[in-house]
DNA sequence: TATTGTTATACTCTATAACTATA
DNA sequence: TATAGTTATAGAGTATAACAATA
């Protein structure tokens, strides 16, 4: 009989020597402690919704957008190209968890709205998937917590200088 | 003329509402910190090495190694299936940074080892890897850095504690 | 001409499961 | 029987690039 084999990508950090430097000590940390996290919650989402954390992604935008977004808004949002917004919202429509309607406006868009099976849906995964990280989380106290938003919104502000757009004078918009 | 499209999977707290709670918003920022870094580096890797960060971890689990390591034991490390670490490493040694050596002690496994080019190549790619990781975390003090590991290990700690291992009884082993 | 969205293609990473050769 | 590693397969996610329809 087959054995079963069974990975996750955890720990990274075995891969950092003794004397590494600092920040690449904090690096390889926050990279575990993301995987660690997010091993958990993708094998939730297979488990128990059969989706994955592009399609809770995309839902979640539309969750907020009451009118819907067009395909251009969500592959802004998601940090992902066209085609693959094309693709997620193709099966996500098949399974009526969203819908493509015609944009009044421009002809050649659409919006993309959540069905109400799909907003009932997406509002039990979200509730579930915030009692996953509460529950991950709870080996802080508040205040460390507390703490680690703080540093971490300091990093995030530096690094969206450093990376955001690589070349703003280049508006082209959209897509890209 | 075709458009060029690039995205880049960064800001993945985008997601979350004004209310939400401070584990979620945690979790999110971590996300978010983590994704914008990850990013880089992949883009890194690709552009100067065309490379990727598996294929980088796979030789920097190699690297600490002297003696090599069989393909279980990089299974393991990298906490991914054993088919993956075969892949991986047929590229690497297709393009001879790493070459598989029998194991004299059992007929049935390799050592992989780096090559010379191999480390070669791999110590000139962590190097610059260290660099971007400074530059990237430079926007913060020496002190937040510290506190910043400090509370992560501690995270790190009790993830590890809900995650690693989730029937330590099953000691299969290797491939696992 | 430029933009919106789709399609087609290709590649990497991943898991599952069956298979082989040894142990 | 169990283990080491491979192979085969399948699927998701991603990017690139060309395309049709509309602006």
């Amino acid at each position: 009989m087959a054995r079963e084999e069974r990975a996750m990508r955890t720990d990274v950090e075995t891969r950092a020597g003794p004397d590494d430097h600092q920040s690449l000590r904090l690096w390889l940390r926050l990279l575990a402690c993301t995987n660690l996290i997010e091993t958990q919650v993708r094998q939730g989402l297979k488990a128990g919704y059969s989706t994955t954390l592009p399609r809770f992604d995309l839902m979640a935008q539309l969750d907020r957008a009451e009118e819907g977004l067009k395909m251009g808004e969500l592959s802004r949002r998601m940090m992902v190209t066209g085609g693959n917004v094309t693709g997620i919202t193709d099966m996500l429509e098949k399974e009526q968890l969203v819908v493509r309607e015609p944009d009044s406006a421009d002809r050649r868009a659409y919006r993309v709205r959540l069905t109400r099976e799909g907003r009932r849906q997406f509002r039990r995964m979200a509730a579930e998937h915030e009692r996953w990280v509460i529950e991950l989380m709870d080996g802080l106290s508040r205040r460390q917590r507390d703490q680690l938003v703080e540093l971490l919104g300091v990093l995030k502000t530096q690094l969206a200088h450093r990376t955001a757009s690589p070349d703003p004078s280049n508006g082209k918009g959209a897509n890209q």
